[in-house]
DNA sequence: TAATCATATTCATGACTTTGAATGTGATTG
DNA sequence: CAATCACATTCAAAGTCATGAATATGATTA
């Protein structure tokens, strides 16, 4: 990869590349859209299965990008991984840019599915 | 492309589009310079050649990138065009992306080099 | 320890993005 | 209209991302 600057008098754009990141990983409805599904709190795999209807595997590969951003964190209890959000403030990102659209805050439209997990299912 | 959806329980993710589109035009650290430097008002691409330090050629097809998105509007004025951003709703969310990143909101570390477009050399 | 459950990782292919180089265009001046 | 200035567009090679399919892993139970 060659040079796109001119000479050595160009600021250097570095520090510009942790908001790049941030903006990468939003790149991406599905992520989005688990990021909104986080909203209430931490939530299992299995419920974002169910609640936005993709296949496990595909949102684990998901979950794993926000992972490795850092937006998300993860507990295991039993069987089940909880995911929750690092920090809330990705919200005030996501939010400032449903503004900007003019789009509702919306994405969550939570089908009537039911989560299979026994966080959901207590003891039936 | 084939379907990742497992059947039509999936609430659509089409509304997100909007917000990825957004996204998508920040994923780029000179264009997030170039919004930064639209901070105090518009400038000539002349001006972005000198204070980013970048090609004319590359600045402006970084210049349509976010024209095509809608974020940044132009004005020909004689030889020279001018840019504006549209919306500045759009620093709510570069703000709010440095906030958790914890970076400075700069980027915008102007180097001495002066813009040689008449605006800036009132007939001198 | 074997089976099972919930979730993660790897891999390969196709789609999209980036960016330098070359060239095109519209406004202005002579 | 020819030259010039400021800027835009096109193109192609290289890189990055998306995603289905297959497989692996770690916890739990029998």
């Amino acid at each position: 990869m060659t040079l796109n600057v001119i000479d050595g008098t160009a600021p250097s754009l570095k520090p510009l590349d942790a908001q790049v990141q941030v903006f990468k990983t939003l790149t991406h409805p599905a992520r989005i859209a688990i990021l909104n599904l986080l909203r209430d709190g931490e939530h299992c795999v299995c419920h974002m299965e169910a609640f936005l209807g993709f296949r496990q595997a595909y949102i684990s590969q998901q979950l794993a990008v926000l992972r490795e951003a850092g937006l998300i964190q993860d507990r295991r209890d039993g069987w089940n991984i909880y995911y929750r959000v690092t920090n809330p403030q990705i919200y005030v990102v996501l939010d400032a840019a449903s503004q900007l659209t003019g789009q509702p805050t919306a994405g969550t439209a939570k089908p009537e599915t039911t989560c299979p997990c026994p966080h959901c299912n207590p003891k039936e």
